[in-house]
DNA sequence: TTTATAATTAAACAGATATTTAATTGTTTA
DNA sequence: TAAACAATTAAATATCTGTTTAATTATAAA
């Protein structure tokens, strides 16, 4: 049983907590992908992409956005492996990834706009129970 | 029904999506929560709130990070209403806001974990040497 | 081939952000 | 009161990040 010395001992459960504290290395991992999420348009293009497959320039215009800022955060979005794409002709198609990582992002952000933004997302569809 | 031209018509179901799609602003608040958890710090802080309340000299030690540096944080995620903060004489003791939001934000730290870093997270449960 | 369209990349810049050191505020104790 | 401790705030800095404009790559059509 390892025993972590702090500053102050009120009488805390901390010690049990820090047995199971996730390594430094992974919460970057996390963060990062976080991050990805943490600008406004890099997480509409997600969304947008989550619910249809679009060529760039369909894209820019949904943004109201240079292509190549959206190009920029595309990159961002396939290193991150949240998007995949497919060149068709001339244009390349991004949609969201088929992973399980990318479905739990997708799904928690539905629900986060349900909490944070009540009344706001799928106005014109289901009302909420 | 309203009808949205976009530069290329390929056959998707877009208008369909787009009729759906939240509102600019809503993206922004989420965005907003997102760039919160974005950084390895905050993220690591708010993880450690989620599991106890302490002060701000033991997060400073369990961070290994100055107490400005940390306070900055904490202040962060104060104003974004992740965490809640009372004072108790000299010291002024953190946790996880008792909101839905911070509890969908929390298992959903941990969900990503499990996926995103098989293996790592509660590693007493697991026993590694 | 030349021309046009789609997308990416490069360079530059402005704005945001995390951390450090120093100064300040608030509370307790001697 | 003064001194010590906890926490926050301020100023400074170095770094990162998102967007723009311009240049480049890739594919298709003329």
């Amino acid at each position: 049983m390892s025993r972590i010395s702090l500053p102050h001992d009120h009488g805390s459960d901390i010690e049990k907590h820090m047995d199971s504290l996730p390594k430094t290395e992974d919460f970057q991992v996390l963060s990062d992908i976080f991050r990805l999420l943490g600008d406004s348009s890099r997480l509409r293009i997600f969304w947008i992409l989550c619910h249809c497959e679009e060529c760039v320039i369909n894209i820019s215009a949904m943004m109201d956005m240079s292509s190549p800022a959206v190009s920029h955060h595309l990159k961002a979005l396939k290193t991150g492996r949240l998007v995949v794409s497919r060149r068709d002709g001339k244009e390349v198609y991004y949609k969201a990834a088929d992973t399980e990582q990318a479905a739990l992002l997708h799904h928690m952000i539905e629900e986060l706009l349900e909490i944070a933004c009540p009344g706001s997302a799928y106005p014109s569809a289901s009302r909420p129970t």
